[in-house]
DNA sequence: ATCATTTGCGTAACTAATTACGCATCCTGT
DNA sequence: ACAGGATGCGTAATTAGTTACGCAAATGAT
């Protein structure tokens, strides 16, 4: 049933009936009421494309994961896709769940929806600033917010949430000096030079001695962190931050296998407060990536370069920068540091 | 750039350029090739919405959660729901992720693109015969493949994926036997009756006696498992099964805190298999779902159903009954059973 | 050389909505 | 009673494609 079969058994214009259903323009309270019933009744619903059509504008985003280091859309990439579509929802849109494993191409479906009007915009989570450039650019025109780890200046048309790792990093190294620590290991891939950056700063402000870092190879995964933690120990450490929590439980296994008990021979921290590092044994400890925070920004950051290019269609795009903090997460994995 | 203007600019039909890019009618290869130059020159790609208005297909699909007992968009359901859009993926569908936390009524933006003909079809992840029902009521016309771990027979237009959680356990059973272990415990929670069902038909078929099993009570927590143990322990078992894996590292926790090594002194099993469940200490065995293949069953599925609604709009479809099949995954937290 | 196919492409009628514009009413104030 | 504005609604253009139908040209067969 269309517009105009329907618009006719109710024997009035196709304009009206529009009205009655998008609110828009003057319509008689008698009017639109009597037509929901009929509507009801016979079982018409707008053709949502003949909207979006007319509109030009589809009501649906697309979440889009693109890592250079191989990994992955892993638990703290889907609780963030989660959250992302939470927010969306609540802004009235619909989200694509783009999931690719790799630095691949996007996929036809998405390629084929983001050219042909299909999307409104993107939130594109990327490690690497090439992979987000690249992007950007070949979706030119449609509006796109990155969230990153990094504060990295995009070409025109792009927002920026920013992970501000360093907070939490910070945070994290003041308690474990506080709770006595004075030689503090840290793990980390490839991927993750910023966070070993930032862990090496933090030491420095809290006046402790780097003791090396062992980098994991290739993807961050449990074994990583089961084999780095042998190389730590031998640095007589009391205390390891890892860069990921993956990789922690791997540290944690490791130790453990090693006859260490934790957190009274060696303490753990992680990096992502997994929802699942609650759940260990003990609890993980770890730096908390405010999830449902960059949801929101990121959401509302492309709500506003969507009103904008619906304002002025072409114009170049303000540049939106939000950077949103990281914060220590106290469990049990992080104990006193033992004495001697 | 419409199809109007850029057909003008070819020197063309806006017929020509329509088949060009469709594949469909006749159309000579080099007209094909100088249209395909010019578009990409000019910046030219078909509409999506005019598509699909004109298709009356959108090729999306949606993924729902519908649970009566409060959980929950977790660990299991988010797996499932990427395996789902690769699988949906490569069929050539996008997938829109709806991500409802309870009995929830759908959203807005899934009724509006429901009954709007923005979706091809629904996969649909129930825990209840009702909400199952009621959602495939509510969405007639509307292809629905339902995942669930029953047989429900379901009203028309339905196919069902159903997850033989049966077989796995049985084998879970049979391992658990073969380890030496006689009196074996088993926590679920409410929603889970089936599985204990199957749980104790399995202690049957292995001559086993039932040692009682505790409920959890709403939803299925790590704080549930870790209380649960208490119970079981003074049964005297030496092995429990736990009806998630969630459940599982509760009760491995649980027994940790009680001063029980496991698996030396307790062996504890799951289900579910989560990625998480291999890098516990000691690793979860698990009885594991096989959620690629309920992927591919389902979005195959799916896609008969809207292949036979477009043959044949409004005809009956037919019933599709799909089993799937668990199994045991061994991993370190099962062990030999105590002596004595 | 002639007739029958096949091929390539244009015309125009669809797909299902929204909305600018304009014309009647209806209401209000003098 | 009548001017002027507000209200309700219809007409028709617009959004951007697809495709049935038919015609002309090219190809093939005899």
């Amino acid at each position: 049933m269309d517009i105009k079969k329907f618009s006719a058994l109710a024997g009035v214009s196709t304009a009206t009936v529009s009205r009655a259903f998008s609110g828009n323009g003057r319509i008689k309270e008698a009017t639109r009421e009597r037509i929901f019933k009929l509507a009801e009744k016979h079982g018409y619903v707008p053709n949502i494309h003949a909207q979006r059509l007319n509109a030009r504008r589809s009501e649906i985003i697309a979440v889009y994961y693109s890592f250079s280091s191989a990994p992955i859309f892993d638990y703290y990439n889907m609780e963030l896709a989660q959250e992302i579509a939470k927010a969306a929802g609540a802004r009235g849109y619909t989200t694509n769940l783009e999931l690719t494993q790799r630095t691949d191409e996007p996929s036809a479906g998405l390629q084929r929806a983001a050219t042909g009007g299909g999307l409104d915009g993107i939130i594109l989570v990327a490690d690497s600033r090439e992979s987000a450039q690249a992007f950007v650019k070949r979706f030119k025109r449609l509006p796109v917010v990155v969230v990153a780890n990094h504060d990295w200046v995009l070409p025109e048309a792009a927002a920026l949430v920013r992970i501000h790792q360093a907070s939490g990093i910070r945070e994290a190294v003041a308690e474990m000096k506080a709770a006595g620590h004075t030689r503090i290991g840290f793990i980390h891939g490839m991927a993750d030079e910023g966070k070993h950056r930032a862990f090496l700063e933090a030491l420095r402000a809290n006046q402790l001695d780097d003791v090396g870092a062992p980098t994991a190879r290739g993807p961050l995964s449990f074994e990583d962190g089961e084999r780095a933690i042998a190389e730590l120990l031998s640095q007589n450490v009391s205390a390891v931050l890892c860069s990921t929590d993956i990789l922690a439980l791997g540290a944690m296994s490791g130790a453990t296998k090693r006859g260490l008990r934790i957190p009274e021979d060696l303490s753990i921290v992680g990096i992502d407060n997994l929802a699942f590092s609650a759940f260990t044994s003990p609890p993980l400890a770890s730096v908390g990536i405010p999830r449902t925070e960059i949801a929101l920004t990121a959401v509302e950051a492309l709500h506003q370069l969507v009103q904008d290019e619906t304002a002025a269609p072409g114009a170049p795009s303000r540049q939106l920068i939000h950077t949103v903090h990281t914060r220590f997460i106290s469990r049990r994995s992080l104990g006193a540091a033992p004495n001697g």
